[in-house]
RNA sequence: GUCCCCAUCGUCUAGCCCGGUUAGGACACCACCCUUUCACGGUGAGAACCGGGGUUCGAAUCCCCGUGGGGACGCCA
């Protein structure tokens, strides 16, 4: 068997769609799993829509997932140029070839592909206009995930513009003729496109690859595909919200693929190792956030704390306000506050929120949270008791610290929850967040008391 | 309207090909446990074979018809 041989083919029209992603993942998937060739071809042919800086989005996004292509545009390879508009040539020879064999012909100056077969005219309800048909036999598309299609193309179509531009269906052809593609994986909503390939392909004498139409990605409220409007939709908005690629390319996988059980997360080795056509669903799948969020989580769980660093202050860094906030924080301090609160995050997103008072003195008071605190039990002799237990106790490490609170839980009679709750209050604004211990020990004692001071001016 | 694809918990799905399961897992939701908050984690609950016909001793599984969902029908890709 020859080596496999996939593609991507996106257009840069300056967004790059969830569901371009999951196509992309699956060509790669299936080129590293079966040890082929990846390819990455801009399909740049419509010069209104397209734009230079447009195709920065998709390396970005390509090499943010970590996708990376064994030929295309920046890398090169023998079957290039990568990019249609680059192709001019090629598209010329075999435009020329069709034309020799008789199959194309000239109306409003565009060049048509010509079907072979008994004509006739149409009426056509919808298009409300009358349409040539073909008596065409169908087009037999072999497919690796929903087996074998037929479907009759029964209209010639256009395949030159009048302006001189060929038109996808014939170049997206050609190139994969030309690219000597095996494979070709893409949406299913290119399944009705198929047969004027299949077309084109017999037309040109060359064989016909092998397909592997993948289910759409619905949006998760409403009827129809997820398309760029939606929310959640666009690559670039979970690399701005800081999710790790790992994890969205974890949880893309599992949508339309599994492996067979049980498994979900898993290394991308691991979804190398298994993922092939015939385990990709043949029914879409409707985007949920929800298990996104949480396969994020998992993945940042497991993170090593220096990679955890890394990315805490990557993604703060490119907040588009008060970034100097963190910045100004030393090394070593900001290693410590990340570290104490990576086990209780669901998302970096969530750092801003819930660190801002490590960084500042200015922090926000939960109202809700203060009534609810002050409400209950003795706050101020609470405040009293914490402002002279911390003018002295040993903030070296957390069980210290701990120590301290529960012998001065044990000597007033109240609870150890009672001191915590108002402590946490007053250092943090809120009631949620690291173990008080850790809160106190990395805070240190003199902000500490300055805190527990500031709330108790309050009363 | 025509053509194509699809159909298991609210969602993602296993099981279907090669009929016999208490129809399994995960997310979400709820309860309980753990616990110094909030999470994580643990345990448990509720929750599905779209409908109708066939074939068969027996159908989620095979066949047909409905219905529902999705897609395509551009000088977009």
């Amino acid at each position: 068997m020859a080596q496999v041989r996939v593609r991507f083919a996106p257009s840069p029209t300056g967004f790059f769609h969830i569901g371009s992603a999951r196509t992309a993942l699956f060509n790669w998937l299936y080129a590293r799993h079966t040890g082929g060739v990846f390819v990455l071809r801009i399909e740049d042919t419509d010069k209104e829509r397209n734009s230079e800086q447009f195709l920065n989005v998709i390396y970005d996004s390509l090499s943010w997932l970590g996708l990376n292509w064994d030929e295309g545009p920046r890398v090169g390879g023998q079957f290039g140029p990568y990019r249609q508009s680059e192709r001019a040539d090629v598209y010329r020879e075999y435009l020329a070839r069709l034309a020799a064999a008789g199959r194309t012909y000239e109306k409003d100056g565009a060049t048509y592909f010509k079907l072979l077969g008994e004509r006739a005219e149409v009426y056509d309800e919808h298009r409300k206009k009358t349409v040539t048909k073909v008596r065409n036999a169908p087009a037999v598309i072999d497919d690796r995930i929903r087996g074998r299609v037929e479907r009759t193309e029964d209209e010639d179509f256009v395949i030159v513009r009048s302006d001189g531009n060929p038109v996808f269906h014939f170049v997206n052809v050609v190139d994969d003729i030309t690219m000597a593609i095996t494979h070709v994986i893409r949406g299913e909503d290119h399944l009705s496109n198929t047969s004027k390939h299949v077309e084109l392909f017999k037309a040109f004498g060359a064989p016909v690859p092998a397909y592997a139409h993948i289910p759409l990605i619905l949006k998760q409220n409403g009827p129809g595909k997820m398309s760029k409007r939606d929310q959640g939709a666009l690559i670039e908005e979970y690399q701005r919200r800081g999710f790790l690629p790992e994890a969205l390319v974890n949880f893309l996988s599992l949508l339309g693929w599994n492996p067979g059980d049980d498994r979900e997360k898993m290394p991308i080795a691991e979804i190398i190792r298994l993922f092939d056509l015939p385990g990709v669903n043949q029914s879409n799948a409707r985007f949920d956030e929800k298990k996104l969020a949480h396969m994020n989580m998992a993945y940042l769980l497991e993170l090593s704390p220096d990679r955890f660093v890394e990315k805490a202050r990557g993604y703060l860094a490119q907040l588009p306000a008060g970034a100097s906030r963190w910045q100004s924080a030393d090394d070593a301090y900001f290693r410590e506050v990340m570290l104490l609160c990576q086990p209780k995050l669901k998302g970096l997103e969530e750092l801003p929120a819930y660190t801002g008072y490590f960084f500042s003195e200015d922090f926000p008071l939960d109202a809700k949270v203060r009534e609810k605190v002050m409400g209950k039990g003795d706050p101020r002799a609470r405040l009293a008791e914490l402002i002279d237990l911390t003018g002295t106790a040993d903030f070296s490490t957390d069980a210290a610290i701990e120590e301290a609170l529960k012998a001065l839980a044990a000597r007033s009679g109240a609870g150890f929850g009672d001191y915590q709750a108002v402590a946490r209050l007053a250092v943090s604004g809120t009631n949620v967040g690291p173990s008080i211990t850790g809160l106190f020990r990395v805070l240190g004692r003199e902000r500490v008391r300055k805190r527990l001071s500031a709330l108790a001016a309050t009363l």
